[in-house]
DNA sequence: GCCTAAGCGAGACGGTACGTCCTGTCTTCCT
DNA sequence: AGGAAGACAGGACGTACCGTCTCGCTTAGGC
């Protein structure tokens, strides 16, 4: 239970501070790309004191994390606290098509791409950050996946013994891959078209 | 007769300084993670003036891609030039299942893992250097799969409306994933798994 | 009837903490040398809040000098009220003698030589400080001597055309140069070498 | 004989630096003082990178310390080589009041005094730099003293069992004591009777 | 005896400079 | 002409203090 030998007093911390620093890092890793984002790039821009992003966050790339998370956060509030679960209309088909569709628009917002670039790309090489990145950001959407899949599967409309962990893969991973690595375009037909795939090999035969 | 400023006799290289170059990087990345990893340091473990690192390559990343892609080229001829196509029993599911669990194998390989995973990251923030990965190691093996789809598609183990370029994407990317991102646990069964249902989706109903 | 904004109460000031800041001032230059000394570092040792020096003195040149003079006057105090006045034994080149000699001691003591090495220092580069150093510390020590030297000149003893206040360096700067400056070795037979010599020049012919 | 571990190649230093530093330095010294004076500003304004001053010198002062003994040999070659020695005319007061005289002007040169208080003030306080600042620039000045007093004293101007080393700080020391610690004004006058007064105790009787 | 205004401890804050490390360029000397 | 060596201008790193500020908390007098 006991903190870190000089944890600083969370109570009196500066929100404006904060506000600040996030605004900075997201814009200046939007505008320069973030090898070119400095910490002292970030005091600058933000009108703070380096020590002050030192005092809370460990490196760069965490200040990137919190602020991309607030960020998302603050657009789920924007958009009135939706993403607690995918649709479920008892299609199956049309409401993944829908919502992977709805994931191309996303991973196509400039706002959105540079930072979950730079910290999927951080996540690679930096274990500790890269476990953050996923437990906070990657894994509680892929479990939405999961739910709608054992709905699915109540349904009947998938395989009993399928393990819908698994089978989610089968359409994110190959969209995730394309938008990380370019291997590929990203369409509305070529998510529809894994869906097709996907779906065929996961239904009662 | 003047020569371009920038255009070095590439015929009087000197060999020697390549090799430790190439074993410095790979040496320096296993060791101490490619953000330590600094051309600095690459040349005095290799022996080398820093300006024959910088003449030959324009960045520490262009020498690790060149230094690993010479490692599995090594690598192949060690194996006996393994690797221009994948094995073709007739039983797609059998050689695809067999095929990727060599990959996991070789996922597991120490020496392949860190130079790989740094290439990875540094290609998704780095579009040009994320264009040479991609074109050079990745889109290479991922036509090995497509070859054997096209040849199941052939011989009606898979319908043929499916495109192979997409279809290999449901085994291949969620693979990729758990590797990269942790995203999962990495085994035979996993892999097994992930044939079984993506087959299912492609084979003719 | 509005105060100005910077001056605070004295009469609610904290004895205690001038008390611990002085001694930690005191504490810290001898130890650890006076660049090293910091007010941040003086506050800790005191256990007090950093804004408590700012409240009461300007520059940590003037915690030291007050820490000093405080010093000094317990010093004296503890001595039983000297040196308001030189000894005049009616004898004056003993009497210098013996308060060089008395002089060469307190040089020589740890506690002294520190920060008054510090404060001499300091008052060099710093005017204001150099000015408050001469006129607390300094020039009251030297009216002593000449105050001394008056009353010799009353005796016969030393020309009346002799301008005391030049006459006085004539020994004390000397041995004020070695001992800030290290220029030679300060002994017994070098101050009264030095009074021997002055006190030639300084005697009717 | 053996090298620090990492000592510098100093014949491939490049001259043009170290001229930019020492100018630099000592313009930043006059302007705003020694204490204002950093490293990170005396690279900026020589436009050299601040690696360039951390490699050849250890400390801020050390660089001024250099630069000062610069300007002085400079200064000297430029009056041609004069300061080999004290005027030797056969009258030591007369020599002495115009070397004193001479003296005063130069205590008074704008250029001259900044870095040789500021140095005076660091070498109080840091011990070795002190001692490098006696060895180098102190005493040689002194010693022309000496050697005056001693060719008097073969010329029976001054007794012979006087120690010429101690003599001269009789005048030279009250000089320096005021100009460093600004004790009294300082004029021709002062030091005419500075002259009168140690001459008359250095004289036979 | 209660109230209020000050000093106080603590420490976060915007800054500046530190001394180190690395970048990419350059120059020198060697082969 | 390539290579080993390494000095150079530049710039970011993470740390240490600066002097200011804002918090609760004593701790007096003044009512």
């Amino acid at each position: 239970m006991a903190q870190n030998q000089s944890a600083p007093d969370a109570t009196r911390r500066s929100e404006r501070s904060r506000r600040a620093i996030y605004d900075a890092a997201l814009a200046l890793v939007a505008e320069a790309g973030y090898p070119k984002t400095t910490i002292e790039g970030i005091a600058a821009r933000a009108g703070v004191g380096k020590q002050t992003i030192y005092r809370w966050w460990p490196s760069k790339a965490d200040v990137l994390l919190e602020a991309f998370l607030d960020m998302a956060e603050r657009a789920a509030e924007a958009a009135g606290h939706v993403a607690h679960a995918l649709p479920d209309t008892g299609d199956l088909a049309a409401d993944l098509r829908a919502v992977l569709r709805a994931t191309v628009d996303e991973l196509r917002d400039p706002a959105f791409e540079a930072p979950s670039r730079a910290l999927a790309a951080e996540g690679l090489v930096n274990q500790e950050l890269g476990r953050r990145f996923v437990a906070q950001l990657l894994e509680p959407q892929l479990q939405l996946y999961a739910d709608r899949l054992r709905s699915a599967q109540r349904a009947g409309d998938v395989r009993p013994e399928v393990d819908p962990r698994i089978a989610l893969e089968l359409f994110v991973s190959p969209l995730a891959q394309r938008w990380l690595q370019h291997t590929g375009p990203i369409t509305y037909d070529y998510t529809d078209t894994l869906v097709d795939y996907a779906l065929n090999g996961l239904a009662p035969r």
